[in-house]
DNA sequence: CCACCCACTGAGAGCGCTCTCACCACCCGG
DNA sequence: CCGGGTGGTGAGAGCGCTCTCAGTGGGTGG
């Protein structure tokens, strides 16, 4: 392919030389074609196939500032982010739409807060159009950081520290976690249950605290008594499942915040005697594939479009930014995804 | 920090100007500060500071021709490479291994063949200076891209393409699976057990096939009766165990190729009345934690050091290389590292 | 038939950095 | 006291690309 007088790579004068034309027209050709006669931009092609000619691109990112990288900052506090089924999905999202803007993801993997520093010198440094980042924990201090550095970003799932209130305002991409649990109680009282249950998940995520939210819209008189708090673990929703029957054996209906939850409640549930759903209807959250078809009986659950989102998360930094740049109309700040219940047998 | 009269980050001039030399002693300064006399360096470095200078990064690719990132390449074929615990430990290490290089992590994700022609461009485009890649079912062609591309290479597990073995040899990283497998069965042999089953991988994986090797190396005259092939998952390795089970009622030993598999047989042993490992004793591969110590009883396996593999990947594609260019001489092509068997309480 | 316009192409100036030299003190031995 | 190091510094030439701006040719209206 490449030119084998030469080592190294064809560069654009090279190929300008064997199309007899200069580098401007090359570079035009190269980058779209556009005000080039057909015959001539032909031959320029013909050149860079026989040449084997790729641009280089650091040399375009040092005149044209962009880099076509974005970069995905995973924090990886206590558990394992990566592993999750669920940022997997986002993560394909997110690759598929940056292949179709034609950038690259730049994985960003942070281990503990001793790395703040190298984050923040990384991303000040210009080496990326921009970031997306998953909001974990509310006191994390990455959101500044990223803030701090001075380039776009965009998280997934609402922030729950206080800037975002206050502030201008941090893009997120998140689905209607509230609406959602809305929808999930209302759902379970339709079917005539009385004493509906809510585990709910961290009360750091806003994730929980916006699904709770939403379980009280509903029921805004439920008894303190059926709502437990677990971990988003399948261990976890079995310990407050537990607890939830100490406390109100006589419950009909429970809401968990994710599926994970829902299947440690389900087994507890199973073994305390109780049937699924005649005794006690169970719905879940997330509609995460391999959870919810793995139960017996198949979990009833709110299903969000994870990959769409990663999707979205794309589209607001990269054409935001764009947006911003040619209307001066402030881009939207956050995207909020629609939630959908989906009916299985556990409810 | 950026110096707020222009809006631009500020250039390695600026820093020239400000620290009153030329910017060839600032270069110095900030690339380790190598002969530069120490109060011209501090007033540097003190320039810098004030300024909150950043180095661009294009412009130093541009003429040193190095990036500082390497291509991660993850294809999904048909499974989920992405959220298997193997990968995110792999990735853990490399991740590692590269931010100690100071270079960057770029994640290609491929999904399908039609993409390959993208990440051989990207590849060709001398946008990274290495790429990682996972030897995943050898009629796979993603290797061959990687080669042409004329980037260099390593991959994670021993490549099955039989260009591998004539060739100049391909680098890769792999644990001794062979070894490994040899110890297992060894082990279950000085236990007393005479019939020794095998639960292999699927056959395109060396992985599985360096595994049975291993077994056979072991036990050359066993029956073929007492080997059934699963898939590496759960369910597979129930499958494979219930026709080990129906061919050999009497088999007194299972080695499986991996843990998830050794899941699967537990399980269906469970099933079939017999006792783990009063009846039939059971060892895995990989230790994988999620699996290993979640089983009842614990599982005995064959450790390989995951993210070890990971750090050595890294270390090969980018010491390696170095070393070929200092003093010509050939690089190691491929590393292997040990296994150790875990004893538990299933064998 | 001429001036003018438009569409296209080329020349050239950088983008911010590294790196090779040339240069300049200054110190040493002779 | 002078020639030849020697360690430190600066000047300048690119790296490969984009993009502005000037120039060139052919077509068209007056």
């Amino acid at each position: 392919m490449s030119d084998p007088t030469t080592g190294s790579r064809p560069t654009l004068e090279a190929v300008a030389e064997r199309a007899g034309v200069s580098r401007a027209t090359v570079s035009r050709v190269v980058n779209g074609g556009a005000g080039v006669r057909a015959p001539l931009a032909e031959k320029v092609r013909r050149a860079v196939r026989e040449l084997g000619y790729v641009p280089n691109h650091a040399a375009r990112t040092l005149v044209t500032r962009r880099n076509g990288a974005v970069a995905v900052i995973v924090a990886e506090p206590e558990f394992r982010i990566f592993s999750d089924p669920f940022f997997e999905q986002q993560i394909r999202g997110i690759s598929r739409e940056l292949t179709a803007h034609d950038s690259q993801l730049v994985l960003l993997w942070v281990e503990d807060r001793g790395e703040h520093e190298r984050i923040a010198r990384y991303l000040g440094g210009g080496h990326v159009d921009g970031a997306l980042a998953f909001s974990v924990h509310n006191d994390d201090a990455l959101p500044s950081v990223i803030r701090r550095a001075g380039v776009p970003a965009v998280f997934g799932g609402r922030p729950g520290w206080p800037e975002a209130v206050e502030g201008p305002g941090v893009p997120y991409v998140d689905c209607d976690n509230r609406g959602g649990a809305r929808e999930a109680v209302r759902y379970l009282r339709s079917l005539g249950r009385r004493r509906i249950a809510h585990v709910a998940g961290p009360a750091d995520l806003t994730a929980s605290t916006d699904r709770l939210d939403g379980y009280r819209d509903v029921l805004p008189e439920a008894d303190p008594g059926l709502l437990a708090h677990g971990d988003f673990t399948v261990a976890g929703g079995a310990r407050a499942m537990a607890e939830l029957l100490d406390r109100r054996p006589d419950l009909d209906a429970v809401f968990a915040a994710n599926d994970l939850m829902a299947s440690g409640a389900l087994g507890e549930l199973r073994a305390r005697g109780r049937r699924v759903p005649q005794d006690v209807a169970l719905v879940g959250f997330d509609d995460m594939a391999s959870v919810v078809e793995a139960t017996d009986p198949p979990l009833t659950t709110v299903r969000q479009d994870i990959e769409g989102m990663g999707r979205l998360m794309v589209r607001l930094l990269l054409d935001g930014a764009a947006g911003r740049d040619e209307c001066g109309a402030e881009p939207p700040r956050a995207v909020i995804t629609a939630t959908e219940l989906v009916r299985r047998a556990s409810a």
